[in-house]
DNA sequence: CGTGACCTTGAAAGCCTTCAACTCGGGTGG
DNA sequence: CCACCCGAGTTGAAGGCTTTCAAGGTCACG
């Protein structure tokens, strides 16, 4: 059930103590990180390991929320949709994040890979159990959402607040930071989701993004090597229009 | 310095104990809510309450995070505004609400009185201490901030995907809501916030809230008894707005 | 009764969307 | 092996929803 490089990592770091996951006790936004030995132990007991292929779904908004989970591998977006089929995307979560925590007994909203995932799931139920004896879960919980919510906020100033370009570049910049948070080089900055995808977190239309992204690089803010594969060659630029410098 | 309502209320309630606050472990959105009487007894050792004027401000943006704060009176606007002054509204919170809560040292947005306001204040680095001690005051957190997640969620795809009379409508009901939840009347509907307020909160201008507020009148959706009141008169009809079915 | 804040209304302008056409690259099947 | 097809992305032109600019109205307050 667990995965042979999880196992191999593992004995690297925790000698023969069973792990939770590889991933998560190395990276920040996960349950795992900042939980003694000795409690990732007790977790260990309750996880299991998911594969999903690109463009599979974790989970549906009102579904039975089962599991919280940490992504091991992969990229994921997570959405909700209007009636119509509007759709807004709340957020992308990567290697090392953390998702499906809920406050009822239900999904709050949808999830997707981007490409193929790996998770490390933890049933709702028995962490439940687990909270009375590990305090520290929930403190973690508790962080983990907190940052969620902040992040969540400033996405609100950006779908509030922001023109095309600024939304555009404001989200560049938020990738290339979270893959340095990860341990990855900042540059160039890699965009795992479609334009569709963007579009529906940025709140724009494909064509706006698509002509937004042809007009930064035109001005020379940013350069795209391919389609997925972007660098900011003017960042005083860039930042001032992700800050809402007013046209500055 | 506690209020003679909360004395009075507190010991109806439980008694001769020391109470958090009178209107904390009544409502929803408390941090005293599901609390023992003895934690309780606890909680109140560190706290104390504040008044706030219309128009005053509880805490900005970038200040220090002293407080954790539940309000038991008045009407609060939270913000955050760009560079060059552009603001969004965050929310709205009312009595029985629980603000303030940080990932860092630092309020991520500002606060700000909409009528005279009552505070019920526990400060951060006592309530730190009581922590060891009180476990639930974790997972009470945890519930808060995850609910205040799901809301701003929802006000993402508010941001996002939803036309003029779809934002306004939703809000409307919103607030509706948080007044029954509070055990007001539902109707009319109260808005303590002025029309750049709301112009703020649902990412428009003053001018468009207002036509809006106009088109929905004449179409016999909602009627304006005064420019703070509001009655919905035909519900469906605001419903269907509300959820985005499609210009339906 | 003047003043100012807040709200409403009108008209013109602007940014983004919608509709449409075109390009590019990969997969497929003849 | 290559034509074909399809999805994804880009670009152009017209249209629409919201903003901007401007003016007028109401009410509280000095």
């Amino acid at each position: 059930m667990v995965h042979p490089e999880t196992l191999r990592l593992v004995s690297q770091r925790l000698g023969s103590l069973p792990p939770p996951c590889a991933a998560c006790d190395a990276r920040e936004r996960t349950v795992c990180a900042a939980l003694e030995p000795q409690e990732l132990a007790e977790l260990a007991r309750i996880l299991t390991e998911a594969e999903v292929p690109a463009h599979g779904t974790l989970f549906r908004e009102g579904e039975p929320a089962e599991h919280v989970m940490n992504i091991t591998r992969g990229a994921v977006k997570l959405y909700r949709l209007l009636a119509d089929g509007r759709r807004q995307i709340l957020g992308f979560r990567f290697a090392g994040d953390f998702i499906g925590l809920t406050a009822g007994a239900e999904y709050a909203y949808s999830a997707e890979a981007l490409t193929a995932t790996r998770l490390c799931r933890f049933p709702r139920r028995r962490l439940e159990a687990l909270r009375e004896r590990l305090r520290r879960i929930d403190r973690r919980l508790l962080e983990l959402s907190i940052d969620e919510l902040v992040a969540t906020q400033e996405h609100l100033v950006l779908l509030g607040r922001k023109d095309a370009e600024e939304r555009l570049v404001s989200f560049l910049l938020l990738l290339g930071q979270a893959q340095v948070r990860r341990g990855e080089p900042g540059e160039p900055i890699v965009l795992p989701m479609s334009r569709g995808d963007i579009a529906d977190y940025l709140g724009l239309t494909i064509e706006t993004v698509s002509r937004t992204f042809t007009a930064l690089r035109r001005r020379g803010v940013i350069a795209l090597d391919d389609t997925t594969h972007v660098r900011v060659l003017d960042r005083a630029a860039a930042e001032a229009l992700a800050a809402g410098t007013g046209s500055g």
